[in-house]
DNA sequence: TAAAATTGTAACAAATCTGTAACATTAAAA
DNA sequence: TTTTAATGTTACAGATTTGTTACAATTTTA
């Protein structure tokens, strides 16, 4: 099931702009160009996410934010609220709409995904994926699930952190030191042979017979992932 | 995808400067001409780098980078200062800023792009393709491979260290004693002959049948790479 | 609390790499 | 051409690196 997002905004070119680049991504984008619209059209389609323009000609964004966020059955729907440059930021947040974040216009459409994959993760957490793919290796940062050729794989917490710290950057030849550093963090009281070990393990997790191996030793350097 | 540069320096030759150079090395680059714009653009445009100038009208760069440096989502930016001669480098140092490298103005623009490099590497090493070629030999430092007419070879150890030191100074003969200086490094108490051994190991795995020797041996000289 | 899973280390085996010496070949000098 | 010096080639023992396994200690789960 897709993620629906509903823009309120009075400004034309931004609603196109932005249901232009969300759909590319994926999302089921509705929009209203007024506010008395946008409140029924919000209650009527019951979004996942609403973005809501600051300043609308006829209600303001922040009256339209606290009736959504009277009503129990909507209070959840998270709200980014879009205002202008102009606006005092301090003054919006201190007015307590409600809303779950800002942006300020102009902004980067980068950044207003990166703020909706956020407030989703907080809200829908199922229906935004973190999943990282190398060939037929996948893992998925918000479950902590692997899988190879679609099967799950199970992994214990040090190899999960191994693969998910090769697959970051494969192909890259880490050191045993480097590893150290970055899979096992803070204490590296740690034997540099206890990496080989792991490796050791990861492998028996994530090879299946008669598939390419896909951790690459490096004699007198260190592993990648291939 | 491109690496992205955002400067931030009130200078407009330096900018001018920079921005043409770093463009023919291929990045993305935009700028802002003072630090309140410089926060601002930096938020929107979430650069993968930044050039910081230490003086600004407005604000000074260590408040700029101290800001960036307080917000997780922003803290992972490599941040390069921008400073005058005459500021005390000692002093710029202990105002622990949190900028990941310094560069004194006047500086070259190749010393800039080895530190841009350099961080670039760190933070974003997928980005960053670290190889060198010769002829139609291809060696690979990230993920230390070395490739033949576009064929992967596989070399021991010391024969890949050998190659990439012979690599960074292609034709220039070294001696015995050069060589294992800089490939044997620390302990050198090794026959000078071994140099030899190696170099026939080296020239096995290198060259394919019927093309170019590329181990030219200079008698009572040394070795060069050709 | 008991059972299961995870973790780090050590010990040994296996694979690979290294240095050396001995001999062969080639190039330069006499 | 003969002699001499330098380099090429090879084999092999020893050294180094990595793979593998077992085990005890610790942590997590049931």
């Amino acid at each position: 099931m897709s993620v629906s997002i509903h823009i309120v905004e009075d400004e034309q070119p931004i609603i196109t702009l932005v249901k232009y680049n969300l759909e590319k991504e994926g999302y089921k984008v509705s929009s209203s160009d007024n506010g008395n619209e946008g409140i029924e059209d919000i209650k009527k389609l019951f979004p996942d996410l609403v973005l809501l323009d600051w300043m609308l000609p006829d209600f303001s964004g922040v009256e339209i934010c606290k009736i959504l966020k009277k009503e129990k059955k909507f209070k959840e729907i998270p709200i980014i609220m879009l205002t202008a440059k102009g606006e005092d930021e301090d003054k919006i947040k201190g007015l307590n709409s409600g809303a779950d974040d800002y942006i300020t216009k102009p902004f980067s459409f980068p950044e207003l995904l990166a703020r909706i994959k956020a407030l989703l993760r907080r809200s829908k957490p199922s229906l935004v994926s973190d999943i990282v793919e190398f060939e037929d290796l996948k893992v998925d940062r918000l479950t902590r699930r692997v899988f190879r050729k679609n099967k799950e794989i199970h992994l214990g917490p040090k190899e999960y952190d191994l693969i998910n710290f090769f697959i970051k950057n494969p192909k890259r030849v880490y050191s045993r030191d480097q590893i150290l550093e970055n899979v096992w963090s803070d204490n590296i009281n740690v034997e540099t042979r206890t990496v080989d070990v792991h490796i050791r393990r990861l492998r028996q997790s994530i090879n299946i017979d008669g598939f390419k191996e896909l951790i690459r030793t490096v004699r007198s350097a260190g592993y990648s992932l291939n």
